[in-house]
DNA sequence: AAGTTGTCCAACCGCCGAAGA
DNA sequence: TTCTTCGGCGGTTGGACAACT
């Protein structure tokens, strides 16, 4: 049996006061951010330690962006999502002041139904097989790359207004990124472009860097 | 106006991997 | 090598509020 991360005896619950959020933050700016078991007693809160951290990353901490997401931003989520799954930690990390807890409720809450309603299974971001394809007029998908990605039997990322999208992202992969979207298990169907002469040899220059950049061409 | 249902989102819970003893 | 501790992550819950009947 796992020992509870923290005494459950005189553990605070729920939503914060507004004192407790200061005294968490004048904590940690004369501190600084550090071990997380002890920083509730230290501040003088009857907290947990993973609720304090919790309460700092996605609230506290400085840069946080609030309110409704961006269109660009829902869109990035999106292709994100294609590419990484739930792995709201690194799909976050691409979206700067937005915190994975953020952005996995606001999949659930909004993204995810949007592409239910279009007829797309939300997990493999294909067309879901229990659902009427929705309706695309030719009017629809113009652009050789739309119907080329279809003729190719590739699944085209939809826009989360409804629409294939026709931007063209360039999304920098850390490794760890690069070989999850290059595992096996992971049909994602992704068109990628390969980089220009000058890039390539920009890459050779620094092939200690821990990124790599992947064009991914998103015309669909 | 009151009750019911749906939605949003802050917060909690439990699991996992890394690090250290 | 094994065990313990801790931080981090993703899934889920539940309260508050809005929309609907």
């Amino acid at each position: 049996m796992r020992k509870p991360c923290c005494d459950k005896e005189n553990i605070n619950k729920g939503a914060w006061s507004k004192q407790e959020d200061q005294k968490l933050i004048d904590y940690i700016q004369v501190h600084g951010e550090g071990c997380w078991r002890s920083i509730p007693k230290a501040a003088g809160l009857h907290r947990c330690g993973k609720s304090c951290r919790m309460r700092w990353l996605n609230y506290l901490r400085p840069g946080i962006k609030r309110g409704i997401f961006a269109e660009d931003e829902e869109d990035l989520i999106i292709k994100l999502h294609a590419l990484l799954g739930n792995r709201w930690s690194l799909i976050a990390g691409r979206l700067p002041g937005r915190t994975d807890n953020e952005v996995k409720n606001y999949w659930n809450s909004h993204i995810r139904r949007k592409l239910i309603k279009m007829g797309i299974d939300p997990n493999s971001h294909k067309p879901h097989q229990s659902f009427p394809r929705p309706h695309v007029s030719s009017a629809d998908h113009q652009g050789a790359s739309t119907s080329e990605s279809i003729n190719n039997n590739k699944v085209p990322f939809f826009n989360s207004r409804g629409s294939a999208a026709t931007d063209h992202h360039k999304i920098s992969f850390t490794k760890e990124e690069t070989s999850i979207i290059s595992s096996p298990p992971l049909n994602l169907d992704l068109t990628i472009s390969l980089p220009s002469p000058v890039e390539e040899n920009k890459n050779s220059d620094h092939e200690s860097a821990k990124t790599c950049d992947v064009d991914i061409d998103l015309n669909c």
